[in-house]
DNA sequence: TATGAATGAGGATTCATTCAT
DNA sequence: GATGAATGAATCCTCATTCAT
């Protein structure tokens, strides 16, 4: 029973993963219940035999993308010594610049576009937005309390840093010439760098 | 003949902003042809004999929108005396605070989207930046020579504002209720305010 | 699962069926996916899940037509003991006399138009028609052999009496009233009778 | 005013022409109304101006085709002196040899699928092949009277010469490899030989 | 649990035709 | 006489979904 449940589960997360790869690859409206099934090399009615309609996989698939992605880098983040190192670890880490980070990207674009109709998916984003903004607010926190940072209003810092990071991240996934990854990366390193305290004059 | 021309023109324009309307409602997977053409009060054969594809009538419209709404206002800004007044206007504007202003942004989420897999879109995107960053950039620039804004890198500064705003307004046109129109107002006038010179010290 | 495949089979076979009928007793033109499904008494969506595209239906329905009927008549001709009475046989029971045969005749006209645009469709002809005159040559053959015709060349004489089958057939089919089946029946009976040899002198 | 009626009369030969040459050229089906104005230069309203329905327009440019090619070639016939030469000459100049008489078989097949259906087209067909029967008939006759040709049912041979005719042909036009044009010229060659009286002993 | 045949509503598009110009 | 914009019915096809197996 419970084997069987978790054989389920994993089936279900097969099909997510299949949904958020048409998605990403080929966009949200190529993610028809059929091209997905086939990505997924399964039939077109075990789909509906997990989810119980298509609205459902796309919303989980876009769901999932959501969360994943950045909870993992700014727990890898935590294994920095240095506030500064954290700071552009995970800034760096997030952007477009690997295919995997892309693939990422382009479902957060789809997930935009989504939630600004859907209030459900609106509300799921806020909470997740608030997760990434409270990791950003607390590491800045933290270096101001080391004395690695500038006293500043950490939580105001942390929220310019999350949309700078989402206004460069989003160019750069479509492919602005002007916002290269390069670019994006230059441009919120200085802001990072921006937020460090001058070296004591003591040392 | 000429008068058909424009009669056609016009109709053409009527039906791209019925596109729109459908888009930003109700969203893009829900702007069908009959939806549309219901939407216009025409005929769905209508619909095809002035544009071959729905995908060419819905690229017209997300296409017709990037532009117009940023264009409008940064020519508005153009009558404000200071520079700072300027930029204040313009960041001020462009904010989903209307809902006007919040219909545009719904069709640029789904821009943002489509043009993750259209390259086509992507380069039109691409242009229609660049001219909002030179905007940016050159009124800095004229608050550099006036006196105005302290000496920064005019085209780094513009760069940042443009993403600035990107990553607020998308989080505010979701409903994002950490990042409000309010929020992102002031935090783009922290931005602003930080390109200021100090008073002038003989005043 | 073998079960299925052929309950499919079946479901083709029914739908090619269905269309023929369509065909012959409507017109190609008439022969849309609607009709064809109503006609068969399946949804419109049934057909094509079976058939990517009505026209490969279509194709389908005109290929089946061109084997069956022909390969019937001369597998029942064999059972004739006299050359003669085969031949008669052959070229009475193919003319469009019974509704069965008009039925055919109507869907070779179809074919024939179809298939002077369709290279694939005239291929496959090419093959139906070298078997048929080659059914005829080797009767012939058979009956140069025996003595009971005269000597000819048995393929030279297949070629113009397939031809004639034809062009009389097509007329009758249509309703030419010079060219009746009656009419049709007694020049190719004379053809035939000019290919057998004299009563031997000994009788 | 008898300009104008001569005009229009014009302006329909030329839409004819334009229908004739869509269907010989790309089949029956893809005779649309716009793609017949296309190929005429017209705008589609232009069409239903000069023929109630594009079913009238059809009809017409297959009834048209059906006469002229054919009365061309037997009047052209009549120059030659001998009997003999003409009946040569007619079936040779009928064979889908040239462009031309190519895309005539292409209609006639087209007329055929469609009289099958269509007791106007049907009756129509009918008359016009009496009339081509008949002047092979004529031509035989003047042959028995001259002793260039055997004594022999005249109309028998003439309906028996055009059934070949059209049997060949209709295989020679879809590109049956063992009907190609030489091999359907040397059978009617031969049909013709065998009604020519053996030369005058006296001679 | 999983299937895949079947569905019919809805997708985009093409069609012959109408009509104001 | 001729146009071409406009129509809406009909085209083929795709869709998410159902259900017997």
């Amino acid at each position: 029973m419970v084997k069987q449940q978790q054989a389920t589960n994993n089936r279900k997360a097969l099909i997510i993963a299949a949904a958020q790869e048409v998605i990403a690859s080929h966009g949200y409206p190529a993610a028809s219940a059929r091209t997905i099934a086939a990505q997924c090399g399964i039939s077109p009615g075990t789909l509906t035999y997990h989810f119980a309609t298509i609205d459902e996989l796309l919303v989980s698939a876009l769901r999932d993308a959501s969360s994943h992605f950045t909870n993992e880098i700014v727990r890898s983040a935590c294994t920095k010594k240095l506030v500064v190192q954290r700071l552009r670890f995970m800034v760096t880490a997030m952007l477009p610049s690997s295919p995997h980070a892309s693939r990422n990207w382009k479902l957060w674009l789809e997930y935009w576009a989504r939630a600004a109709h859907m209030p459900e998916l609106a509300a799921l984003h806020c909470e997740r937005y608030a997760d990434l903004r409270k990791a950003f607010e607390t590491t800045i926190q933290e270096g101001i309390i080391s004395g690695e940072l500038k006293i500043v209003n950490a939580r105001s810092e942390a929220l310019k840093l999350v949309a700078l990071l989402d206004g460069l991240g989003l160019q750069a996934v479509i492919g602005d010439s002007e916002i290269t990854i390069e670019v994006a990366r230059e441009m919120l390193g200085q802001a990072i760098d921006n937020l460090c305290a001058p070296p004591t004059h003591a040392a």
